[in-house]
DNA sequence: CTGTTAGCGCATTCAT
DNA sequence: ATGAATGCGCTAACAG
């Protein structure tokens, strides 16, 4: 079934009484090639349908002109908004995209890295999963200078190129937003202990309010693991607190909306006996009667973008010494929904 | 840089004084290789970190284990989980899969599947953008024996393979809904007429009120470009008719939001002075205070698992009669929201 | 049980 | 300006 063959260069030079490289060469616009020769190639490429076999040309260019994405679901806004960007950046440089979803689970994304190595894809981009700790799977491309660029959920590591959003700047804006309105007690709902930006907000937090000369209580720090249960144990523990928050930090809106669910079944009103603010901004907020208060724009196609132009320009760079590890900060903005 | 040597076979076989023909069937687990050759291959395989080249394997092999995804936009719930749909069924017979975004646009669409018949993926499938009526650019694909399945949106003539909703069984399931709840005028916001689920859905709609011997109107009918403004003008239409309708059916959710809104902007409670119900059930909308009344599940992971299904077994499907093009049905299932 | 050989389609180096 | 020859890494037909 697979079998019907098409046309190679090999029939073109045979019909043409001519030699496989010079209708290679006349296919690529060659200089060296009469223009007589180029226009009947040309010609008869285009009538028999010519299409030069890129399995053939991947293996001796020893480049496929893909590159891998791994990332947890692609259901989620964020990502698919994500790959998004990244589709446009490396289109425009004629790449494909080979995608993986790891489903946050981390022998998954094992599996994929090594597929898309075998696959020699020119590069990957990748969005850990959440319980991601070791990252020897990733280490291990080294040796066959594959280049790796994290976004999103990245390592802490500042040996690897990473694009992220800018935790403590968004924090900051969060935390200075909520305190404007008058609360005190800001709760915390993070991801996994293991997410690099479980820390870093917690860290910031602490420093805005000690900068605030405001008392730290760790107890108002609360950690979930994304599912709705977990939410709701969070919650359960944050508004069991002697002193419960008024107003609730949590880690992206869908964990917002979970904690809304479940403080509205305590009959908790949202946004009236408790505030949230969250990050995402998922475009579905506008839809929402009774959204978080505010929620930070992460920027997912942007971030996209950028991961795919440093990809893109690891792959190119031609040279003795390897790049500089990049680092890149994506500032997000805080969008508030209630006033 | 992306020159470091990676050990092959030849290798392999040079250190141990044996052909490569040997190593390759021992590192396939062939029955006629000594047991004790055997082992030396694999260790050494595994010691010099031995990893086979897929790209020649692939050149070699005429097949790339790689199917094509072409979508309007991923970032779409439903698109996203079709293809988490797909992505699952094919990793399961080690096949990846390379995704392409139309963005609604047929140029960018035709392009996709030039690329992806030139990298020799082993078979597309496709939901097409909402403006494709041609579909040359799928037939000359037969030429190469390359197979397609459509989903969601997928073409009107039956030589196609594809999957889609059961648009006449989901439609019914609404009209009549909205029927037994008091309803006589119900209007319908399609999309593009060029799409093939417009027609559906107007005809479903038209059998149903002549069933139940009402005289049908077709001015409740609106078409819309799917767009937020679309949408809006669509309403302004509907509402401007002398007896608008009290219930409107729309193409889907994100339409019925935007939908909701303008009614709300003219003053129309949702839910109250009319009523949605709507096609996709966007996990989004149990956190909606006010949303369509009712929402028909389309199943999108399980359309993808089909789709993917169907083309495996077309891939495998060795022979010289080629399969009967697949014509399925998913049936939806109405979810009420608001009682 | 193992080796030899050919060839997949193409780009490219070296001749001429 | 063109051709001949080579090889990328692997599989498989054929030959022992």
């Amino acid at each position: 079934m697979k079998n019907k063959k098409l046309p190679t260069i090999k029939e073109i030079a045979k019909q043409l009484n001519i030699s496989v490289s010079t209708v290679s060469r006349a296919l690529h616009d060659h200089p060296s090639i009469g223009l007589r020769t180029k226009s009947r190639v040309q010609e008869l490429a285009k009538e028999l349908g010519y299409e030069p076999n890129q399995t053939a040309i991947f293996f001796k260019q020893r480049r496929t002109f893909t590159i891998g994405v791994v990332l947890p679901y692609l259901i989620e806004d964020f990502f698919a908004g994500a790959i998004s960007g990244i589709e446009e950046v490396v289109n425009a440089s004629k790449y494909n995209v080979l995608i993986g979803q790891s489903n946050d689970d981390v022998e998954r994304e094992k599996a994929i890295i090594t597929a898309m190595k075998n696959q020699r894809v020119d590069g990957i981009i990748v969005s850990l999963s959440k319980h991601t700790k070791n990252l020897d799977h990733f280490t291990a491309l080294e040796r066959y200078d594959l280049p790796v660029v994290f976004f999103d959920r990245v390592p802490a590591s500042n040996t690897y190129n990473k694009v992220a959003f800018d935790m403590p700047h968004g924090t900051h804006q969060a935390i200075s937003f909520l305190m404007e309105k008058g609360h005190r007690r800001i709760g915390i709902i993070n991801g996994p202990k293991e997410m690099k930006s479980s820390k870093e907000r917690t860290d910031t937090y602490m420093q805005v309010l000690q900068k605030k000369r405001l008392k730290i209580d760790l107890s108002l720090v609360a950690y979930c693991d994304l599912t709705k249960e977990g939410t709701s144990l969070a919650m359960e523990t944050l508004l069991a607190l002697k002193h419960p928050p008024t107003a609730i930090l949590a880690i992206n809106d869908y964990v917002a909306l979970d904690a809304i669910q479940y403080a509205k079944s305590k009959n908790l009103i949202n946004n009236k006996d408790i505030f949230f603010v969250s990050y995402a901004n998922l475009p579905i907020s506008k839809y929402l009667e009774n959204p978080p208060m505010a929620s930070i724009e992460q920027y997912p196609k942007k971030q996209g973008e950028k991961a795919a132009e440093i990809l893109l320009s690891m792959i190119t760079h031609e040279g003795p010494d390897p790049l500089e590890p990049q680092n890149i900060l994506i500032p997000g903005e805080l969008v508030v929904h209630i006033r």
